[in-house]
RNA sequence: GGGCCGUUAACUCAGUCGGUAGAGUAUCUGCCUUUUAAGCAGAGAGUCGCUGGUUCGAGCCCAGCACGGCCCA
């Protein structure tokens, strides 16, 4: 028949047949449901004296997910979003009619079905099929029902088919949708105001990160994907607006990892009045928060071990933890040269041109004592040259007062005092212009528009950014950031 | 950016030493009115990721490329 696909091409051979017959609408809109799939097990559940003669007639629409065909009868399995049910359909029953159309249809269609439900040898409830209806047709076939869809490629193309097929992926996404309800309803009843700030940014800020660069053209300008909206937010606490926060996209113009998709999903949130140590308590409540309502314990799974969220969590200054999580010899740990000598031997590579302590200590960091942060960990006193926009710390003015969260080890979120005093912060930028003029091209770039707003005065904040991905992937338990993302970015095919 | 692995029917996967391309599911035909990955009998279905090379002959060997997965930076 055709060399492309023998099953597809059939399929619309037969499609077209059908349509030239015009026996039955393969598109129509009129099929109205009298239950979901979820609420007939309900009745079924609160009815203990259901039987096939007093049970009600229900009408349900669903994808016809599996049939198993006799010669004058079959067994349907019909799935909503609510549930699946099986259906049992018999030639003397539905009718002449009402069979043949149920001949025509395929696996993959959506389909109507009217009738009373009863019990099956087996003792499953199974609706009656009085009458039958097609509700949309399925041009492509489903992939096999019991393997289903398993190519990783093929699930993150085709993340419908995934949906359909994989029910533990919707799963997923449910779970992400109540984690991010819970943290917005977290912070609406502390009196947090929900605000959106711009995704296309004249001068990217917040971050130090590579950004995606666009153009308006009407305005003839160059605008940049935002990297993160904490510049925004903070000039909202500066118009009087002391406790906002936003769940929004940000975009970073990286690799793609396990880890790291372009776009993610970040909650930002800023408090007049508050300081990190605020904040880490509050992270604590939030996390607790979310785990009861999604998972409704505070223990949870991830990888090869348990995360226990309850009670209180670690907070471990940074050359501590390097020290004493990452064997980093402590003498070293103020001794530039020492240091860098320290991470060549360990295989870490610093760029050619020699790095700022702070960094080498993140870098240390990152590769030493983030990976051994299982259970939930607040790491303290980052250093300044890594913090443009913290606070100093009043009595080490050499760190800031920041913290960062991980969990599974990983960086869940980030948090700090912000630097208020404008003179500070622009003593700060200009720092940091001068990286980026050395060649560090994720170095922040000066903002005069939010020194400005320093200049009338911030009332002194406390922010936090959340990876929202991260937290999805942790409370899901998925190895990968694709897994908690709908459409993960890929090359084209 | 580097390393390892993968890409064969709509789906899940085999494919030996380089010698006519295989299975299950799905599809089609026939039988079948309580199945549960239903069963029985039969049939059709392929750009072996792409481009070159080696060879009498390549799914298999070699090179390059593309896409993906995992790990590393």
């Amino acid at each position: 028949m055709s060399k492309k696909s023998d099953v597809i091409e059939r399929r619309k051979q037969k499609i077209e047949d059908m349509k030239k017959e015009g026996i039955v609408p393969l598109f129509p809109n009129t099929f109205k449901i009298s239950h979901t799939i979820g609420e007939i097990f309900t009745i079924i559940e609160e009815t203990p004296d259901l039987t096939a003669e007093n049970s009600p007639v229900f009408r349900v629409s669903g994808r016809m997910m599996a049939v198993n065909r006799f010669g004058k009868a079959a067994f349907i399995r019909l799935r909503d979003r609510t549930g699946q049910l099986q259906a049992y359909i018999r030639k003397d029953q539905a009718g002449e009619d009402q069979f043949a159309l149920f001949k025509q249809m395929d696996i993959g269609d959506f389909i109507g079905l009217e009738g009373p439900v009863f019990q099956t040898r087996t003792g499953e409830w199974t609706l009656d099929v009085k009458s039958l209806s097609l509700v949309s047709k399925a041009v492509r076939p489903l992939p096999e029902k019991y393997h289903g869809l398993k190519d990783p490629e093929k699930r993150y193309r085709k993340r419908y088919v995934d949906l359909m097929m994989n029910p533990e992926v919707k799963d997923i996404f449910i779970k992400r949708s109540a984690i991010i309800r819970s943290i917005r309803e977290f912070l609406i009843q502390r009196d947090f105001l929900e605000v959106e700030t711009p995704m296309m940014q004249p001068i990217p800020g917040g971050a130090e990160a590579r950004p995606f660069v666009t153009h308006h053209r009407a305005l003839d300008m160059q605008l940049y994907l935002r990297i993160a909206p904490e510049l925004y937010l903070k000039r909202l606490v500066v118009g009087g607006l002391e406790r906002v926060f936003e769940i929004n996209r940000n975009f970073r113009n990286e690799g793609v990892s396990t880890r790291h998709n372009p776009e993610f999903t970040m909650l930002e949130f800023y408090q007049a009045y508050a300081d990190y140590e605020d904040l880490m308590n509050m992270t604590e409540d939030m996390f607790k928060a979310i785990s009861n309502t999604v998972l409704g314990t505070t223990q949870l799974t991830y990888r090869e071990n348990t995360v226990e969220l309850s009670g209180k969590w670690n907070r471990i200054p940074m050359k501590q933890a390097l020290s004493e999580i990452g064997g980093v010899p402590e003498n070293m740990l103020d001794d530039h040269e020492a240091l860098a000598r320290f991470a060549s031997e360990q295989g870490i590579a610093l760029s050619a041109s020699g790095e700022r302590k702070g960094k080498i200590l993140t870098k240390l960091f990152d590769i030493l004592v983030e990976p051994k942060l299982i259970q939930p960990t607040f790491i303290t006193g980052y250093p300044v040259a890594v913090s443009p926009l913290s606070r100093r710390n009043d009595i080490d003015p050499t760190i800031t007062d920041r913290f960062e969260l991980f969990i599974g080890g990983q960086e869940i979120a980030n948090g700090f005092s912000e630097l208020n005093d404008p003179a500070d912060q622009y003593n700060r930028f200009l720092e940091q212009v001068e990286q980026r003029e050395s060649g560090d091209d994720e170095a922040h770039l000066m903002d005069s528009d939010y020194i400005e707003a320093l200049e009338y005065g911030m009332p002194p904040t406390a922010g936090e950014g959340v990876g929202i991905d991260r937290v999805a992937m942790l409370f899901t338990n998925s190895a990968s950031i694709r897994e908690v993302i709908l459409f993960p970015h890929m090359k084209p095919a």
